[in-house]
Order: structure tokens, then C-alpha cells, then sequence
DNA sequence: TCCCGAACTTGCGTGCCACGCAATTTTTTG
DNA sequence: CAAAAAATTGCGTGGCACGCAAGTTCGGGA
């Protein structure tokens, strides 16, 4: 017979990820259903059966432990875009990458949007949000760097945190606003942004009226 | 004689501007000559002369305190961005006003950059860091909105996101890299935003060597 | 000018949390 | 199978955020 599934990584190495996950699973489930500051960390442990001082050696904090999935979200990215045809333009690459990690699951149900936007409302959550992306940028990154020969840094790094900004302000308006799609509005944004925002660049033709303002919704992130 | 300065502001409203103001410097500069780790809240609090209880009722953490420098920064750019002149493209409005925050005071010497690097590499306060910024893009966004007439919320929101990740880049730049100066690498930064960064989009010609594996630099921010 | 209500400060108490340390258990390796 | 390496755990400590209830300062109308 063959041998096991993937036994690359050694036991301790498979522990290890599957206590993270586990903990990060917790977490997230746990603060949807009661709100953050409902949720110690001893809960967390409890859950996966594990001491709390463990539940430290892997999260520094609880809030860590709920961001966690949006970096597992990108485990994939540097694979998928290093996957892309090599004549491709870089932008379509980038685009096609970022855009099937998100392809994976279905559109969930209202309910569970709604608890999404409650979380995203936990101001405590919202540094440790950034710091994930912050990380997934980072990969992102280097992945675009090593792609792309290795030149220019500043640029890889720009289009990385500026691919992010979109995918943040897409996760945004999807939370918030009722109904509209994950999918289209990150792919419109991503075109924009290849595009340099041309739709926007148009100089003040008609004033700016003072009347028409628009609260543009609250400071959500 | 003409009435004092500015008595818009009533006593109270000066007082607590300049009790905060007084908290963030005294934090900024604690946490620069000890690091981070060294400064407790009641550090702060005794060397502005205000209990510890009170600290917590400006900020709601040291992090939070020493970041704030970053959205006072910012502090003029509204009014920068409505007064460029009516006809101006969008692209310019923006460059002028996010450059013109950044060109008051000169370049520091050495020294500060190596604080400020220092002080960047304390991971407890990437979060705040993030969080700061992301306070800066939401008036960006409200402005660019007011300015173009307050059509596409989404695209005002993606354009200040990418402006601030591009400001995010090159100040982590500056201070990472020994000599280079901050305002030319935003302004270039900014314009590769309004072009769409066209540099990177070539494919791949030279095929991605994997030799030529550029460590890109730490995960800083 | 005086005075009352609103806003701000402060001390206290509580619950939670991050982390260093050292002992113990689990996994790896030769 | 034994010794080394790594992870888990309990314990203790220092610190922090915040609710609450005085006490204090400020603002504006009469």
C-alpha cells in the first residue's frame, strides 16, 4: 500500500498546526456567538482542551486568535500566483491569485454576515485585522518581487499593500452593505487600481457641491 | 487691540487638546530613549502630571498614545486637499496634499532614524500603527469623496487606502534604509499609484530565477 | 457677579491578561 | 532504547483597562 497521506511533516510539525488551527477556530467561533468580551481566554482553551498558558505559546492574544483565519484566508496566494503562465501581465496574475482564494466557499447566508459586521465592529479586533493583512502583504510582496525578477522593491511592496488596500476595503463593503458580492467589487477595485482610478481622476467639473454630503457610511476599519 | 488668537475653541476644549497632545509627546518620547517595554502607563501620566486613571481617559492604551503622532500628522491634510485649486486633476489634488504634510519639518539626523527604527521594530505597536493610519485613510476618504461630488463610495475608499499604503511604504523605507529621503520616494510612490504602477506590469521576460531570490527585507510594518 | 449643571479628573476596586521560569511530558534521533 | 530536543503545563508576578462614585473645574444664563 501507499505510504500516508503527507507525512513530509514531521508529527511534532502536524501537532503544532493542528492546535493552532484548533485555537483559531475556537476563537472566531466562540466571539461570533457571544462577542469578544464574552470570550476569555481560558474559554478558548477549555475548548480545544488545552491549558491556557498553552493557548499564549501560540496567540499572544485572543484577538490574534480570531484574526488568524484571514491570514490562513492567503495560505495559498504565493502558490496560486507563482502558478500563473509566465508570459502573463503581472496585473492579471495578481488579480486571477488574489481573487481565487476567495472563490473557494459560497456566498454565506445573511445571518452570518450580520455576525461578521458585529465582530468587525469590536474596535479591539481592528489593529490585529490590519496586522494580519499587514502579514499576508508582506508574502505578497515577496512573492510579487521574486516574480517579477527581484527589481525594485519599493514597487513590489507598494502593489502588495495597495492589492490588500483593495481587498480590505472590498471585505468592507461587502460586511456592510446588504446583499452586494465579494467577488464582482474586489475584481472592479483590482481593475481600478491596474488602472490607476481614471473613473475618479476627472477634475472637479461639476463643484463640489456641499450639499451633496454623502456620510460615506461609518469609519468601519 | 485685537481679541487673542483663537478663543474659537473654548477653555475646556484647549485643555484637553493640549492634555493629549501632552500625553502623546511624553509617551513618543518615554517609549524613544527606554523602549516601549520600559514605560508604564503611570510613567507617562506622572511626567505630564495627571493621574494614570486619567491617561486612560484620552487613550486607551500606551500603543495608542505614541501612534497618535501619525494621525496628527495627518491632522492638516483635509483642509490641504479642499483648498487645491477647483479644476485640478484628483491625482495632483492628493500628491500635493499628502506631500505637503510630510514637508514641514526637515529630515532629522541619524540618531532618530535609528529610534524610529528601533521604535517600528516593537511588534506590540504594529497594530496601533495600523490602526492610526487607518483613521487618516477614513478623512481621506470622506474628503476625496466631498471633492469629486460624492459619487463612488467605493472608489474614494480604495484611492485613500492605496494613497495611505503608499505613504505606509515609504516611510518604512525611509527608515529602514540608511540615507534615502522620504518625500521624493512618496511622490514617485504616488505617481506609480495614479499610473497604475506600469513598471511592474510587464510579464515576466527574464524568467523568475530562482537564485536571484532578494530577501525584500524583514517584515517590517 | 453669582450660581447651577455639565464636563473632566481622580482614587479605588475588579477581572483579565501576557509572559518568565522551572518542572514534566512528548517526540525525535542516533 | 536512551539521551537530547521540543512542547505543555502550573505558578507567580507585574501590569493594564475600565466601571463606578466621589470630588473638582469650567461654562453660560440670570
Amino acid at each position: 500500500m501507499p505510504p500516508e497521506e503527507l507525512p513530509k511533516l514531521t508529527l511534532r510539525e502536524r501537532k503544532k498546526r493542528e492546535a493552532r488551527r484548533a485555537l483559531a477556530q475556537a476563537a472566531l467561533r466562540l466571539t461570533l456567538e457571544r462577542g469578544l468580551e464574552n470570550v476569555r481566554v481560558e474559554d478558548i482553551a477549555t475548548e480545544v482542551g488545552v491549558s491556557p498558558r498553552t493557548f499564549n505559546n501560540y496567540f499572544s492574544s485572543k484577538e490574534q486568535a480570531v484574526c488568524a483565519v484571514v491570514v490562513d484566508r492567503h495560505e495559498g496566494m504565493r502558490e496560486a500566483l507563482l502558478a500563473r503562465p509566465a508570459g502573463e501581465p503581472l496585473w492579471d496574475s495578481v488579480k486571477h491569485a488574489v481573487l481565487e482564494q476567495y472563490s473557494r466557499d459560497g456566498e454565506p447566508d445573511r445571518a452570518y454576515v450580520a455576525r461578521i459586521r458585529e465582530l468587525m465592529g469590536q474596535l479591539a479586533l481592528r489593529g490585529e485585522f490590519l496586522r494580519a493583512h499587514a502579514t499576508v502583504e508582506q508574502v505578497l510582496a515577496e512573492t510579487i518581487a521574486k516574480r517579477v525578477g527581484g527589481v525594485d522593491h519599493l514597487l513590489c511592496r507598494l502593489m502588495a499593500s495597495s492589492v490588500e488596500s483593495a481587498v480590505r476595503v472590498a471585505f468592507v463593503n461587502w460586511f456592510t452593505s446588504e446583499g452586494e458580492l465579494l467577488l464582482p467589487t474586489l475584481e472592479r477595485l483590482l481593475d481600478e487600481l491596474a488602472a490607476g482610478m481614471p473613473t475618479l481622476t476627472g477634475g472637479t467639473e461639476g463643484k463640489p457641491d456641499p450639499n451633496t454630503t454623502t456620510p460615506l457610511g461609518e469609519p468601519l476599519c
